[in-house]
RNA sequence: GUGGGUAUAGCGCAGUUGGUUAGCGCGCCAGAUUGUGGCUCUGGAGGCCGAGAGUUCGAAUCUCUCUAUCCACCCCA
């Protein structure tokens, strides 16, 4: 196929029919998100390369070989975000937003861009909901960010996920177990997979989350972070786990979920679908108490979460959830004749203005075709426009659902008033 | 970046051991006595059979290359 007429790799149309499911779902998400105190954050879809770099982290595979970065006719270094938390972060900095007082709770809807090959559940342009905390660093607010995306999946009638829970320490306490955990796997190198050997040096955690069945029976007998959390951690993390049994969520402790961006501290989580392919992460996220200052703030405790919104979309499609259509029109006016046609531009435009769906044909189709546009399309009622209708201002409303009609008044020309009354009936 | 699968009409699919005008369903458009949808019937439009080479008298069908797409690894939402 040309490569006119074809989106590139990795992208996606949304035709009508399917924007309008997204509109009802993303309408949820905020509708939650406000109710728990988020304001929307909107941030660009470009930012300086660097900032990836530091928040995300250089080493990892999203900066190392994911990024669209380019040079733009300045001479600067641009990035196409990568994910959502590190323009959070900056817009916080750079508007002092801390001042106004902590905390300072965000939600936002962005297009996320990774260069990567895409599969199931994985595009190289996609959309992220997320929130960010900055400020409350109490289980609490953990608490409350899981709760949340429980809701939301519940609001939307989601079912069958499963919640994921971890800590992976502060600093301190995972420089500990990196120790214990590069010591236990060295001694086993030789059996574990050849990824693996090579992220014994980089980042030992990976090696839990590995798949091969060999590196997986050797993870399962490694040491587990949390034996090596430090006391602040542990209490942190056990309170959160008490809030969210006290809430009725259930979670289970998975030692092996580890986050691929270097800015995670303490409680990571996610929450995974059966009804998807290998992506099978729907929403992830978790503390990130380091990264405000690691981007030249103060120190400020943060959290949040992302969640993938063609990943929803598809655990949508594969438990039947049923999504509205675009609106369908309240009336439908049909013109019996050429003559008639002004008038239904007209009064089209009146009703509009009173918040009636109001369409008309302007492909020029016969009464009969115009008729069955209407069926088709879902409108809810037709009023056949003609000589009759013209010269005595009355006209027949036909009820698309069960055929009847029913008589109303507009005048001849059109009344305000009568057409006011019109509207209220259609409404 | 590394594997494997698949490419025929807008969508979903047939297409025999290579054989002449490439089909079916849905959808789309138009008709079925004059100003009324859904059901039914009739007709119609719409395909360089992913692209390019090759084998052959002859290729949608066999071979090769490329491209796209899907799935998986990796990684993540």
């Amino acid at each position: 196929m040309a490569l006119l007429t074809q989106a590139p790799k990795g992208t996606q149309d949304l035709l009508p029919r399917q924007a309008a499911g997204w509109q009802k779902v993303e309408a949820v998400l905020r509708a939650q998100a406000e109710l728990r105190g988020f304001g929307e954050l909107r941030t660009p879809v470009f930012e300086h390369t660097e900032l990836f770099q530091r928040s995300v982290g250089e080493t990892t595979d999203v900066v190392q070989k994911e990024m669209y970065t380019f040079t733009d006719k300045g001479g600067r270094s641009v990035t196409l975000r990568p994910e959502g938390t590190a323009g959070a972060v900056r817009a916080l900095l750079e508007h002092a937003a801390y001042n106004e007082g902590l905390p300072q709770k965000y939600y936002y809807f962005t297009s996320c861009y990774r260069y990567e090959k895409p599969q199931a559940g994985r595009l190289r342009e996609f959309h992220q909901f997320g929130v960010e905390l900055f400020g409350p660093g109490e289980p609490a607010a953990d608490a409350q960010v899981i709760l949340m995306g429980g809701a939301i999946f519940r609001a939307l009638g989601v079912k069958g996920l499963s919640l994921h829970l971890n800590s992976i320490g502060c600093p301190a306490c995972r420089a500990e177990y990196h120790k214990a955990l590069h010591a236990y796997f060295s001694a086993r190198a030789a059996e574990l997979c050849e990824t693996c050997r090579g992220r014994l040096e980089r980042n030992p955690m990976r090696i839990l989350d590995c798949k091969n069945p060999d590196c997986g029976r050797i993870a399962a007998g490694a040491p587990r972070m949390t034996d090596y959390l430090c006391a602040d951690c542990r209490t942190h993390f056990e309170r959160v786990q008490e809030y969210l049994r006290a809430a009725g969520m259930e979670f289970t402790v998975d030692p092996s979920l580890v986050r691929g961006l270097d800015y995670y501290t303490r409680t990571v989580f996610e929450f995974i679908s059966t009804d998807l392919g290998a992506q099978s992460t729907v929403l992830g996220g978790g503390r990130y108490d380091g990264l405000v200052e690691e981007m030249g703030g103060k120190q400020t405790p943060a959290l949040g979460f992302a969640m993938g919104l063609e990943r929803l979309m598809m655990v949508l499609q594969a438990q039947g959830v049923a999504l509205p259509g675009p609106r369908p029109s309240d009336v439908y006016l049909a013109c019996a004749d050429e003559e008639a046609k002004a008038c239904a531009v007209r009064l089209a435009e009146m009703l509009c203005a009173h918040g009636v769906a109001a369409d008309y044909d302007a492909c020029g189709r016969s009464l009969k075709a115009q008729m069955k546009y209407a069926g088709k399309s879902g409108a809810r009622a037709v009023i056949v426009l003609g000589g009759d209708e013209l010269r005595t201002g009355v006209v027949q409303v036909k009820d698309m659902a069960t055929g009847g009609q029913q008589p109303a008044e507009l005048g001849a020309p059109l009344d305000e008033a009568k057409v006011a009354a019109l509207a209220e009936r259609l409404r």
